[in-house]
RNA sequence: GGGCCGGUAGCUCAGGUGGUUAGAGCGCACGCCUGAUAAGCGUGAGGUCGGAGGUUCAAGUCCUCCCCGGCCCA
């Protein structure tokens, strides 16, 4: 016997009976670990590490389905997939939450508190929410493995790291060096370049944007003031200016007005008619003879400093903008930095950690730079230099922890060097299998290309600390890299059992290239990006160089990475990097980008707006399956967004198209095996021809799905489900329902109990890495073995290997439902027989076995098979497209005279039309739905199905009667009556219903198991209810009887 | 400004290599079957395939330009 099952059971209660089963017996560790004893290979896949200090987000949800999906598939197919879950622990948003858990704020607050105190607090902070997240994976039903995981605050993930490092120092590809690059002054550290894209920081903001002009002090100028103008959104990088660049193509104008000149882009001036229409123009020069001009600086802070204060010509500057003039402050901006290298124009950076000015700028001293605009603004303006103050809106980047504004800065900083490497990138990216494709030559492939060195330097605590140690006395200059424990300890002495910040700071030694012994070697302040960490992921996780030497090396590159397509300026990229730089490979074979989880306006999922429907609610109305199936067959897959509404309505439908339905032919299977007492087994052998059909539609169904998976084509093989599930519930089982229900156990029933065992037992076993909770509990349920989840992948050669039988079952379905849809607009019921149908089809005689299925599928007395379709529709002349070819010009009138019917088909077949001869090979007929008449069409046009829609007396009588055995079924449903019961059943009729009771009463009373049928007796104490049929009343009275089964 | 992706029914999306009648799901309207399943099945209405040119006998499909949206870069 089956277990007996709910036919309709709650999911979500039938998932967490699951979980609990597959953890109390282990299944997941089960599945890896039996295929370790076979000796299988590995598929390596790599779980980017999230990071723990806020709750999992539908978009780690999406990520955390695909994750478990593809192991469970490859684990299936036959090897060995370890899934260790990873703990990204280490950067910013660490701090900033540590920051604000403690009450303080920023770099000298944190010194204040301590460094050892702070990062001891990071390093629990940053695992609070781990039992949640345990609890969201576990939930969603993604196998992971938690107890062997890996932290990349730990000491040997760390040691791995700076061998990393050290990897890539030893290349030469580390370099210390000044840069402008974008700067939190909220947080006190530079971002990477790729840290400001992430996420998308840039958002709107508005800025004043301010036109100065700058006295020329040329002799060339000394008869009238003039000024050179030039434009800036950043007011307070004027302090620091220290040149002025114009292009040397561009024309510059001179105006004067009232003793006064200004000079600016012939370009520019229709920007600038508001303030210079009553100008007169005096003169132009190009910006090559402008070059070389002194001018008095702005302010006096930088006065004398060497090269300064004159007009350069600059290829880079445009007349987009502003005046055709650029105001360079080489401390704020990265082409005023180089500019001012290359005319070499000391660099000044009067702005601090904090964002604030130096000493330097007495005047705004301690102020924020951005709050010092106004100011600087004001008394420039007193100062009469200000031509233009107006208000920009541009977009702009912010530190996308804190919100706040960037800037630009110059910094002492630690780079890679990838734009060395990045061609070797571009060359190692070529082998892998992105999908979707375009990313590796798009978004991913361009990145590469234009790859600039990776700053890797914070000047924070709470990250791996960069090994690096310098003498502190320049007169005797040392640097020394470290790649192990090891090597710390053979130079210090000790061997540090934390890397972090102080511990590792407080390791100081001598400087050995220092005779007087005075010099010591310290530690570089600063931290690893904790992106880093990220890249050096594949090898830190196992301790590599250090422990797991071998397994690393045979198992890398991964086989399998996904993530959401923003990580191709995150994790994809720094594992490409590392990876090229130490191991010369790429990093992983095969990567799925999806794309990003929006709601139902296309907006980000947020917090505040509540604007996406709670998971754990999900998991508790609709279960992890239907949110997977939802997910995963959506285009998010291929790199499109998802659109969740709020009220979860494309989840219900998961849950209704797919899921349900799957569950209802379980529940079919289970109700008539046990009816039978019988015990179903896998068979291929059945010879019925519906049997044959779905055992061979599995296979295809199988074939289908393993080609989609094996191409990462995870929407693909959830799409070729609901056509099988039609062709199961609404075909195989709907036509066979009387097999199942006969009264005897006999081979027909057993071939149609074994064929759908069959079928049940292949497709969960299919699906169940689409599906694992649901085809977990019917695998189960059906075979009574452990886990679908230890079972092999199915094989689909075992099944019939038929195409022919499913195209032909396939077009019965087709001409089913045309005729079905003729007896719709006649309104002419499926329970009134019809006389005759005609079916007329080229291959005809391919559906005479069907003959009797179509026929009591549409419910006609006849059907007769016809040979050609011409001979019953209309036809119209269809010629080949090839023809076109030949025909050229021709074919125009050719196609319009073919549509129009005007044209003549010769008895030796050759068709005339448009004054030319077609051979028959270059036309086809087809028939045409003759227009009121009964005829409908199949298999594109290629078949025609006519149907005789009189009515006959003695077919009315039998649909009557076919009428009243769907009332007494319904009675008997609605009295409580078991599907078993026999009964006694009087029926009290009008007169004309009479004779179609009396013609029909075996029928009648065999159908709905009535031992006795009696007509006008009403009886006493029995189950009664009345109903309207033919406009007549009927009344319906039946009673079990006991003991007769 | 440049790159990538997309624009097809009210909504979400399919539509090898050009070919006569552009499909599905949801929603809507109507109906139907039921001795497993109403969380079912079917029928119907609904489309200038973003726009304009071009190539071609023939363009949703190929080419060019433009418009709109998203992402990325500058």
């Amino acid at each position: 016997m089956y277990e007996a099952i709910d036919p309709t059971p709650n999911f979500p209660k039938l998932e967490e009976d699951i979980l609990k089963f597959w953890e109390e017996n282990r299944i997941f560790e089960a599945s890896v670990e039996q295929r370790r004893k076979e000796g299988a290979g590995e598929y390596i896949f790599y779980d980017g590490p999230p990071f723990a200090n806020g709750l999992p987000h539908y978009g780690h949800l999406a990520t955390g389905f695909v994750k478990d999906l593809v192991p469970r598939y490859r684990t299936m197919r036959g090897d060995c997939v370890e899934r260790r879950f990873g703990w990204d622990c280490h950067g910013l948003p660490a701090e900033l939450t540590s920051e604000k858990e403690l009450g303080i704020s920023g770099r000298n607050e944190i010194l204040e508190y301590g460094i050892g105190k702070f990062n001891a607090h990071c390093s629990v902070s940053v695992m609070r929410f781990t039992n949640e997240w345990e609890y969201y994976v576990n939930r969603q039903g993604r196998w992971v493995d938690f107890e062997n995981d890996y932290k990349t605050m730990n000491l040997s993930f760390m040691e791995s790291v700076i061998w990393g490092f050290k990897q890539l120092w030893d290349k030469g590809l580390v370099y210390r060096g000044y840069r402008v690059v974008p700067y939190s002054w909220a947080v006190q550290t530079p971002l990477s370049n790729f840290e400001t894209r992430l996420d998308n920081s840039y958002r709107e903001r508005q800025d004043p944007a301010l036109t100065v002009g700058f006295l020329l002090t040329d002799e060339r100028f000394a008869a009238v003031p003039t000024r050179l103008l030039a434009w800036t959104t950043t007011p307070w990088t004027l302090p620091s200016n220290l040149a002025l660049a114009v292009s040397p193509d561009l024309a510059y104008a001179v105006l004067e007005s009232d003793g006064e000149r200004v000079i600016l882009a012939e370009a520019a001036l229709e920007r600038y008619e508001r303030e210079f229409a009553e100008w007169t123009r005096v003169g132009t020069f190009t910006g090559a003879e402008l070059a070389g001009a002194p001018y008095e600086p702005l302010f006096p802070y930088f006065a004398g400093t060497e090269n300064a204060f004159q007009v350069l010509a600059a290829e880079f500057v445009e007349a987009g903008d502003g005046t055709g003039c650029v105001h360079i402050a080489p401390g704020f901006g990265e082409d005023d930095f180089e500019l001012a290298r290359d005319r070499n124009i000391p660099l000044v950076v009067p702005v601090d950690e904090a964002g604030k000015f130096t000493a330097e700028v007495k005047d705004y001293v301690g102020q924020n730079v951005i709050e010092a605009n106004k100011d600087i603004i004001r008394d420039l303006k007193a100062r009469k230099v200000v031509y233009r103050h107006e208000t920009y809106l541009h977009d702009y980047p912010h530190c996308w922890r804190t919100d706040t504004p960037l800037i630009y800065k110059a910094i002492d900083a630690w780079y890679v060097a990838v734009s060395t490497f990045k061609d070797r990138m571009v060359e190692l990216n070529r082998e892998i299998d992105w999908v979707p494709e375009h990313v590796r030559d798009g978004q991913f492939g361009k990145w590469l290309e234009n790859a600039r060195d990776w700053n890797i330097s914070r000047n924070r605590f709470w990250g791996c600390p960069i090994p690096v140690w310098v003498s502190d006395n320049p007169d005797f200059p040392r640097m020394d890299v470290y790649g192990s424990l090891d090597e710390i300890e053979a130079d210090f002495g000790v061997r540090p059992d934390d890397l972090h910040r102080p511990m590792i700071d407080e390791l100081v030694r001598p400087n050995p290239d220092d005779p007087s012994g005075k010099s010591m070697m310290r530690r570089v302040p600063e931290v690893l990006d904790v992106w880093f960490d990220s890249g050096s992921m594949p090898f830190a996780q196992v301790h590599y160089p250090f422990e797991n030497k071998e397994r690393f090396e045979q198992n890398f590159p991964a086989d399998f990475i996904v993530e959401y397509v923003a990580q191709t300026r995150g994790w994809f990229y720094t594992l490409m990097v590392l990876s090229t730089a130490i191991f010369d490979q790429a990093p992983f074979r095969n990567a799925v980008c999806h794309g990003v989880v929006l709601d139902e306006d296309k907006q980000k999922l947020s917090k505040r707006l509540q604007n996406y429907p709670d998971p754990v609610g999900v998991f508790n109305t609709y279960g992890a399956d239907a949110l997977r199936w939802y997910m995963l067959s959506s285009p998010l897959l291929v790199g499109g967004d998802l659109a969740v509404a709020k009220d979860g309505r494309g989840i219900a439908q998961s849950l209704r198209q797919a899921i349900i339905p799957i569950w209802s032919a379980y529940y079919f299977f289970t109700l008539y095996a046990n009816a039978d007492g019988y015990k179903a087994e896998v068979r291929f052998d059945q010879k019925g021809l519906l049997d044959r059909y779905i055992l061979a539609k599995t296979r295809e169904l199988i074939e289908k799905i393993e080609g989609a998976l094996d191409a990462y084509d995870i929407p693909a093989a959830y799409a070729v489900v609901p056509g099988y599930i039609d062709a199961l519930n609404n075909w195989y089982i709907r036509r066979g329902r009387a097999r199942f229900w006969t009264e005897t156990t006999d081979e027909d029933k057993r071939d149609a109990l074994d064929t759908l065992y069959t079928v049940l037992t292949h497709l969960t076993r299919t699906l169940a890495p689409m599906m694992p909770f649901v085809s977990e509990r019917i695998y189960k349920g059906l075979t009574g073995e452990l886990s679908v989840h230890l079972a092999d992948w199915p094989e689909a050669a075992a099944l019939p290997h038929d195409p022919v039988l499913v195209r032909r079952m396939d077009l019965i379905r087709e001409i089913c439902a045309s005729v079905m849809s003729l007896r719709e607009a006649k309104r002419l019921r499926a329970r009134l027989p019809l006389k005759t149908l005609t079916i007329a089809h080229a291959d005809i005689e391919e559906l005479r076995p069907y003959a009797s299925l179509i026929a009591d599928e549409v419910n006609v007395k006849e059907v007769v098979l016809e040979s050609d379709p011409l001979s019953v529709g209309e036809h119209s002349l269809v010629v080949k497209p090839q023809i076109g070819k030949r025909l050229g010009k021709k074919m125009k009138e050719v196609m319009i005279a073919s549509k129009s019917g005007n044209w003549t088909l010769r008895p030796d077949g050759i068709v005339e039309l448009a004054g030319i001869e077609l051979p028959p090979e270059d036309y086809t007929m087809r028939v045409m739905a003759t227009e009121g008449a009964d005829t409908g069409l199949f298999d594109a046009s290629r078949g025609v199905v006519v149907m005789d829609t009189r009515l006959y007396p003695e077919l009315e009588r039998e649909g009557l009667a076919r009428d009243l055995v769907r009332l007494i079924q319904q009675t008997r449903k609605d009295g409580d009556f078991n599907v078993t019961d026999r009964i006694r059943l009087n029926l009290t009729v009008p007169d004309s219903l009479l004779q179609a009771v009396e013609e029909h009463r075996e029928r009648i009373a065999g159908d709905t198991l009535a031992l006795e049928l009696t007509v006008g007796e009403p009886f006493e104490g029995g189950y009664r209810a009345s109903h309207a049929l033919s406009g007549a009343d009927v009344v319906i009275e039946m009673a079990r009887i006991d003991g007769a089964n």
